[in-house]
DNA sequence: TAGATACTTGACTATTTTAGTCAGGTTTAT
DNA sequence: ATAAACCTGACTAAAATAGTCAAGTATCTA
């Protein structure tokens, strides 16, 4: 399973992104200033989320990113995937000698992690950038 | 966060032991071979998962190890801590420049990865070796 | 009591992944 | 023009991972 500072860079920056969203794109260097996040870094991270649409890029002085949907349809999960985060938890090769093969008992464990990931998934599949942007101006209330 | 071979292999590891855990003990040389684990590598997991009293070591010829309690109270946490696999997420140090300090827009995520903390960690407190045999032998009917 | 089996411990290491940096662009508003 | 900002690909230091290797110790069985 991965998770590392790449997901949770980009979820950090689309959060901000979100949140200073109103007429003018967010410059890169803004959010790197905000999120003490690598203006290189973000860069790169930036790039993928334009790929998949996630972002809308605005070349230029004056330019920067915008939301390329609504907060509310863009869910963690494709943040995650955009950026080859993969909640991946274990790689049960049919083929493999060393993969499970349906007799052995390494498949008592191959439901767990089936399991695990679909638990995990739900979870990344239900929050919305949105989520996180009105959860915390509530709490700020 | 983290969830990589080492925590995998304890889980499959034990899960083995517990089904083949009748009268006498399992010697690691059996593990290795029916779950293509190096015996190496099993032997430092082993010694992890002693220190922390989840199973027994049973020196000598036909020696090997037991569950240390019933496969009902083992949980999945309990694995996963005693082999140094934790679920984390971030780290948002209250001191750092770079850490969240209550005011920034970063703190938008931070409540984010202490749900999803929390998620994960039910998933694993809930589980039990006993729920993984169990569950295994029934699909087998 | 010899020998085999199996646990015990600690040091070592190749490989991979991560988290960036760096350099050199291109585009566009002013 | 020029500065701001996006764009791209190559590079790299450091850490983590997934082991291996070596040298034991304990105990059962013949």
């Amino acid at each position: 399973m991965k998770l590392t500072s790449k997901g949770r860079y980009a979820v950090m920056a689309l959060a901000d992104l979100a949140r200073f969203n109103n007429v003018n794109p967010v410059s890169l260097r803004d959010i790197s200033l905000r999120q003490g996040i690598s203006l290189d870094y973000l860069e790169q991270i930036f790039s993928k989320l334009r790929k998949k649409e996630i972002v809308q890029s605005i070349r230029g002085t004056q330019g920067g990113y915008v939301l390329n949907k609504k907060a509310k349809e863009i869910k963690l999960t494709n943040i995650f995937d955009a950026v080859d985060e993969k909640v991946k938890t274990v790689q049960c090769k049919k083929e493999s000698k060393k993969g499970c093969n349906g007799k052995s008992t390494k498949c008592l464990t191959h439901n767990l992690w089936d399991e695990l990931e679909n638990h995990i998934n739900n979870f990344f599949e239900e929050k919305s950038l949105e989520d996180l942007v009105k959860n915390n101006s509530e709490k700020r209330v």
